[in-house]
RNA sequence: GGCGGAAUAGCUCAGUUGGCUAGAGCACGCGGUUCAUACCCGCGGUGUCGGGGGUUCAAGUCCCUCUUCCGCCA
């Protein structure tokens, strides 16, 4: 088990001044597709997400909303979990970049490149912005004003440290030529060669003085850590660089592949091996950019709204059909196009017609032809043959595919089983086999190698659709851990003869495409978040008028959640421990279907405070958090705003 | 302006280092089948492979040029 190889991929971090869009939902499908398919593979995977937090934008945006950045901050990584919980992210490590322990390496960072003379003191200057504390490049501005708030801009000098970016450049180049897949698709590494790198480079500012939600430079507080070095380095400290336990980081760094969209390559690829150099460290082995998801063939932009939160649609047809199309319609390396209309074909075409439909046909024809199991005797055919090489071509293809990170030609690949499967159960005429009783053994033989190919179908599609399989197992009684290895793939006998099945769900119904296109146009997918239609509900009837003294009764208080965690044997129940003003309480709310552990921990409740202890599910419970509540099932805690202590009174 | 990418069937796209009558899916037409989610299987056609020129026994594939679209330019 030790002997497995180690694999480190990542995503990069997201900034969550404002929610996240299906751009960041792909790169993330992604790299969690190729993580779940290494750790099939054996690979000991380190999957690495998480978020920027610093940095001017940040602090304006919760200064807007009046919260402290932290707060904001809390909330915003709260939504961005919880939208990775519903895409089924199954990630190693979520850094963000206000962790303590992130902070600290990367003052120490600083200072070291500072102390070794790659950074220096010089000053910046620029178009800056002073109602909006930004600086701007000319290309920025809007006939030349600020892009922002319209107002024009001045010309000023800063002072700030700079990194020698320039000192590393031949080693750069010498390290694209001696690794040419560093960069993936090769044709970025020419854009970035001759767009950036030969021209030559310029020193990178790295600090700030004009705002201060930042890393402070330790020996010059004036300054805060400006981006870079404060966001690249993520993918180390999260592994312990610099820091008293460095196992993680001896084990997995140099990362295998950091995947990035292709916005940010630059910082990948020119600016983050520099870094790496200048402190002395592996570099990654690959960086992969990949294109752009445009939503009805524009560009994402918030101005548009076209935003696409992928929750709605997760909701209405799964997650798994979100991800696969996610990731069999963006072309390798370029753009493509999402469309509500792409979408809902891919889900009938490929999920309902031909993969649901094969399961859903064999899985009938068992039950019809042998009431649901299958006799021991089987016989071969003449079509087996052909069949199963091409599932092992296809087998192959997927492999070779998923290396280069190709998913689109991947998918294709396991497809090409599938259809391939449903011709041969034409060839077959199964209907016509079981007229004849004499053939049974032939008929059982060909559902027995319908029911291998499912099961190969299943394996197939695990990294993209990690729902899907469960339910292809659950019919054909496939409950063996051996049968569902990605090793197993090359065995075309691997289920017992009698082998029984039974009919489940049909796993991906299909669509009135028509309907749903309307429908999905009338509910508009696309929302900004600060604009989110509230719910119509019907007011509860009022109860009988009370005095203020039965209201005074009830000490209320508010609470800030310290640990939470789901009760075991409860799908609705979380316990929560809850701090009132420095004493801790345990509270059992059944909020959990709307509310993950993690959601929680963290926020400032409102709780009943004086009311009287009571064991659920044997779990002590000495309070109530509050929450609102309507007929359409909506929950929603209650939260205070803004700053105010735990263990306040609320009258 | 510089750099890079793209232009292939009605639509979305594949086409490795130039090599057999240019492919897939969808759509469309015809036929078959009935186990299944009105599903599946077979057959079919149009493509001046953006225009022009060149290299070659042979070019969608290499070179030049023109047109159009897209991305990036710290």
């Amino acid at each position: 088990m030790e002997q497995k190889k180690p694999y480190y991929i990542t995503t990069p971090i997201y900034y969550p001044s404002n929610k996240l869009h299906i751009g960041n939902t792909y790169t993330t499908v992604a790299t969690d597709c190729i993580s779940r398919y290494k750790k099939m593979r054996g690979y000991d995977v380190k999957y690495l997400t998480g978020t920027d937090e610093h940095g001017i934008k940040i602090e304006k945006v919760a200064k807007e909303m009046g919260l402290e950045p932290i707060v904001f901050l809390d909330g915003m990584i709260a939504w961005i979990k919880e939208l990775w919980r519903t895409m089924d992210i199954d990630y190693d490590i979520f850094i963000r970049t206000t962790y303590d322990f992130h902070e600290k390496v990367v003052q120490k960072v600083f200072r070291k490149l500072y102390e070794q003379g790659d950074i220096y003191k010089g000053s910046y200057e620029g178009l800056y912005c002073v109602p909006c504390e930004t600086f701007f490049t000319e290309r920025q501005l809007t006939d030349g004003k600020c892009p922002d708030c319209g107002r024009s801009v001045e010309n000023i000098k800063e002072e700030a440290y700079f990194f020698k970016l320039s000192k590393y450049a031949d080693r750069l180049v010498k390290h694209y030529e001696d690794n040419p897949d560093f960069i993936v698709p090769s044709f970025r590494k020419n854009e970035m060669l001759r767009n950036f790198i030969l021209p030559g480079l310029e020193d990178l500012c790295v600090s700030r003085t004009t705002f201060k939600w930042g890393v402070p430079v330790d020996f010059d507080q004036k300054h805060v850590v400006y981006v870079w070095i404060d966001a690249l380095t993520n993918y180390i400290t999260s592994l312990g660089y610099m820091q008293e336990n460095n196992a993680d980081f001896k084990r997995y760094w140099p990362a295998d592949v950091h995947f990035v969209g292709k916005d940010i390559i630059r910082f990948h690829v020119i600016i983050w091996p520099i870094l790496l150099m200048a402190l002395d460290l592996p570099l990654p082995k690959q960086v992969f950019v990949h294109g752009f998801y445009n939503i009805d063939g524009e560009k994402i932009s918030k101005s548009k709204g076209n935003l696409v939160d992928p929750t709605g649609l997760v909701e209405r047809y799964g997650v798994d059909a979100v991800r696969y199309f996610l990731l069999r319609e963006l072309p390798f390396g370029a753009d493509g196009n999402f469309t509500n209309e792409a979408l809902l074909q891919r889900i009938n075409f490929d999920l309902a017609n031909d993969l649901g439909n094969l399961l859903s046909r064999t899985v009938g024809m068992i039950e019809k032809y042998f009431g649901g199991k299958l006799p021991s005797e089987h016989k071969p055919n003449k079509f087996d043959d052909e069949l199963f090489k091409t599932a092992e071509l296809c087998i192959k293809d997927t492999e070779d595919n998923l290396d280069k990170f190709m998913f689109a030609d991947a998918l294709i690949a396991v497809w090409t089983m599938i259809r391939r499967a449903n011709k041969y159960v034409d060839e077959n005429e199964p209907w016509a086999l079981v007229k004849d009783e004499s053939k049974k053994p032939e008929l059982a033989g060909v559902m027995y190698t319908l029911c291998e190919i499912l099961r190969k179908s299943a394996i197939l599609i695990t990294p993209f659709m990690p729902n899907t399989p469960a339910e292809i197992y659950s019919q054909l009684n496939i409950s063996g851990e051996a049968q569902k290895t990605w090793d197993s793939l090359t065995e075309n006998a691997l289920l017992p003869k009698e082998i029984r099945v039974a009919k489940g769900k049909v796993v991906f119904p299909r669509l009135d495409i028509q309907k749903e296109l309307e429908s999905l146009a009338g509910e508009k997918t696309a929302q900004i978040p600060k604009e989110k239609p509230e719910p119509v509900i019907k007011a509860a009837e009022k109860k009988p008028e009370i005095g203020i003294d039965d209201f005074a009764k009830i000490d209320l208080r508010v609470g800030v959640i310290l640990e939470c965690e789901k009760l075991a044997g409860s799908d609705k129940l979380l316990k929560s421990k809850v701090d009132i003003g420095g004493e801790q309480i345990s509270i059992v709310s059944g909020i959990a279907k709307h509310y993950s552990p993690e959601q929680m921990v963290g926020k400032k409740v409102a709780v009943v405070y004086n009311l009287k202890p009571v064991k659920l599910r044997g779990e002590l419970s000495q309070g109530m958090i509050l929450a609102a509540s309507d007929e359409n099932g909506n929950l929603s805690v209650i939260i205070t705003d803004g700053e105010i202590g735990s263990g306040a009174l609320i009258k």
